[in-house]
DNA sequence: ACGTACATGTAAGGAGTTACATGATTTG
DNA sequence: CAAATCATGTAACTCCTTACATGTACGT
């Protein structure tokens, strides 16, 4: 369900191949909904059947551009003023329970690596942030998302660091 | 893959019924990995099948408890010392990509209510914290998961804070 | 006795992943 | 002309959600 809204929301902010919507999900949208070609191409043809988006170009390769209609428009609208569905799944954060059964030297080997990751994450979104002002209503929602990540990422590299001191302990 | 091992590894800490990890999992592991009894169940007795886990009890009204092998035990050694799966998928924070569709004191509106859920959930967290000092490994571990926990709601209650204010600008 | 919580199960459908499959265009 | 990237599609499988289904024990 929200994958058709991450498609109809994107093609509201600017026209996109289905490839371009894949590499969109790959730098942005996928870090808070992750989705692949396989489940992208058949949606959209989903949607253009329901009228939420359309066609509004052709390019080389087959390439075919996509827009949301009007009632697409309405459609995501709607779907904002729902209940989110809060349901997280993380298998990283799952694992971090069952730490107490690995020796604390691998313990402690697993938190430093989640550290190295949140840490290059967090270079590679704050160069994201830099690359431009803001502007658009559309830009400056896509930022309240980014610092939302950047700020996720910081909560988890002070976890990780105490963590780690944390396990030093269990020794 | 991840519910497979996060009952052998609830099951590693402490004896369950399946009932009764459904009862865990809404309380603590549900946080980074829900699941429902309909998939406990069947998912308890392939386990069971494969001899990751035994049975250690019966209890009234058919209840069976159960207990994770020293095969399971090393089966989830085996999954912590693999590559996690980073993806997550979370629907609250898609929706802020596309907040700028609504007018911006819907907008804001969204961002309260968020706000809200973070500070109950924190509150509630901070209760179990406070409930008991952990000594056992096993405690220790579920208590570095429950400090992840509240560190990341409060990056995201101080996120939702800072986004209310230039929400608050786009009038 | 009645209601609530305990306790387990299955089935249908939807969502997501991985693998299979193909071909065109651009860049070096 | 070879490799990388662009571009789209389907199929099988697994996983997850929702709904249907049933019965027992305990507390008041």
């Amino acid at each position: 369900m929200s994958l058709r809204h991450a498609l109809l929301g994107a093609l509201a902010a600017e026209h996109h191949t289905g490839y371009s919507l894949l590499k969109h999900f790959e730098q942005s949208l996928g870090y808070a909904w992750p989705a692949g070609h396989s489940q992208i191409y058949p949606e959209l043809a989903r949607l253009l059947e329901r009228g939420l988006i359309e066609q509004t170009a052709s390019g080389p390769r087959g390439a075919r551009t996509y827009a949301t209609t009007a009632a697409g428009v309405e459609e995501v609208r709607r779907w904002l003023r729902t209940e989110p569905d809060r349901r997280v799944r993380s298998d990283a954060a799952l694992r971090v329970f069952f730490l107490w059964l690995l020796p604390p030297d691998d313990a402690a080997a697993y938190l430093a690596a989640e550290r190295e990751r949140y840490l290059a994450l967090h270079a590679e979104l704050e160069r994201i942030r830099d690359e431009e002002e803001p502007e658009t209503p559309k830009q400056r929602a896509y930022r309240l998302a980014l610092v939302g990540g950047l700020l996720a990422l910081e909560a988890q590299i002070r976890w990780a660091e105490w963590a780690l001191e944390e396990v030093a302990t269990w020794r």
